[in-house]
DNA sequence: GACTGTGAAGCCATTCACAGCT
DNA sequence: AGCTGTGAATGGCTTCACAGTC
């Protein structure tokens, strides 16, 4: 079997390319070059020909990519031909804006059951939802096939409910905030902190009065 | 003068540290070591010691580093010295968790001005702030020598909104969506993609099925 | 002529391994 | 003995440059 590691910044960047098509598509675009992507979501021409590499050959010589045909390759890559249930702990503020958030229905998320702990939570209505206590997420998760599992609560909350999400056979994590949790090696977890992004724009602003040679470039 | 770069996976690690030393002060502790360090937020010790290097020398050999000093140290890199004045542009659902989310308050981030086009929204309340129109930015960043800005708006609304915050004044955007924005080369821009960091956990919970070495290591 | 696909080169970040200090 | 600080080695991602195709 040929073994290939993937960057996880390919991955990255095939969402956004991802998008970008679909834009260009509704707009009944029919091809596309690996430059005008590039153009499109600001990163090299060479580097959009990379991310594809990895995964086949999409593209004519000479000509560019279908833009449909190339949509779809990318979605398939993604594993976003299908819908993905997903489940969602933590009903505060955070937790119902995620509820609401549009992007995830775009791209074929869909909450399926949102908990939380609080009693005074607990039976409220976000987005046709109603909010269930914690220990109906085994239940949920069992009869949606859930594997993605998002948790939004307090940081001294967010490594009991990983621990609750896994036992239920959740497979794949999003958190938020500070907190480092500890989950079995088949569960993979990603994190976003927002403090950490502005305190990145923070650390910019404050070097580039002392020492314009600390700028840095964006990471993704 | 000495020039160095400093890699941003750098500065997103120091936020991760500084939390971290900030939880062990208050713990009482006084010394720390570096391994002990990297056991607490889940990173190799050589690189706790060669994130530090860049900045000087704050430890002490055969001993470690001393929690308070480190932790002051690193503040002032990240420039978290002072309190910084933010403004925040979209007060839909995103919006309302953004300016209630104790992890901003934590590190000095203090939201002065939550802005909106809607007329529904104008005039509203949100955490002791009054919703004013997307027209008073410039006056609410003068007064308040705002230098960082958080777009909470639709994707179709990203570019002219930055556009303002940028002719304001402000120096440092954080964005939220697929949107890609243009500003000017001095003006520091980081996104948050939440649907982004959806996709790759789907894309590994697919390949893994298909090919084990495609297996990713999280970048941050 | 235009554009893709790709090995090679270049660059950047992380890890190693050890000298240096307490 | 224990731990930091750092040059050297490694590993991985990005860019280059060109052969291959339409």
């Amino acid at each position: 079997m040929k073994v290939m590691r993937v960057p996880e910044a390919t991955v990255s960047r095939l969402s956004i390319y991802s998008r970008f098509l679909e834009r260009l598509d509704k707009l009944g675009v029919i091809t596309v070059s690996s430059g005008e992507i590039a153009k499109g979501v600001g990163v090299s021409p060479a580097q959009v020909r990379k991310d594809l590499a990895y995964f086949g050959e999409f593209g004519t010589r000479g000509v560019g990519y279908n833009v449909k045909d190339l949509s779809h390759y990318i979605l398939k890559i993604l594993g976003l031909t299908q819908q993905w249930p997903v489940v969602l702990v933590g009903a505060g503020n955070l937790g119902t804006a995620l509820c609401a958030y549009r992007g995830f229905k775009d791209r074929g998320f869909n909450i399926v059951g949102v908990f939380d702990n609080d009693l005074l939570k607990i039976g409220k209505r976000i987005q046709e939802l109603e909010v269930l206590p914690i220990e109906k997420v085994p239940q949920v998760v069992a009869e949606n096939n859930v594997r993605l599992g998002i948790i939004a609560v307090p940081q001294s909350a967010t490594q009991e409910v990983a621990d609750v999400l896994v036992k239920s056979g959740v497979e794949a994590l999003l958190t938020f905030g500070p907190a480092v949790i500890h989950v079995p090696d088949n569960v993979i977890v990603r994190n976003v902190d927002l403090s950490i992004k502005l305190e990145i724009l923070t650390f910019n602003l404050g070097f580039r009065e002392l020492q314009p040679s600390y700028w840095l470039e964006p990471k993704v």
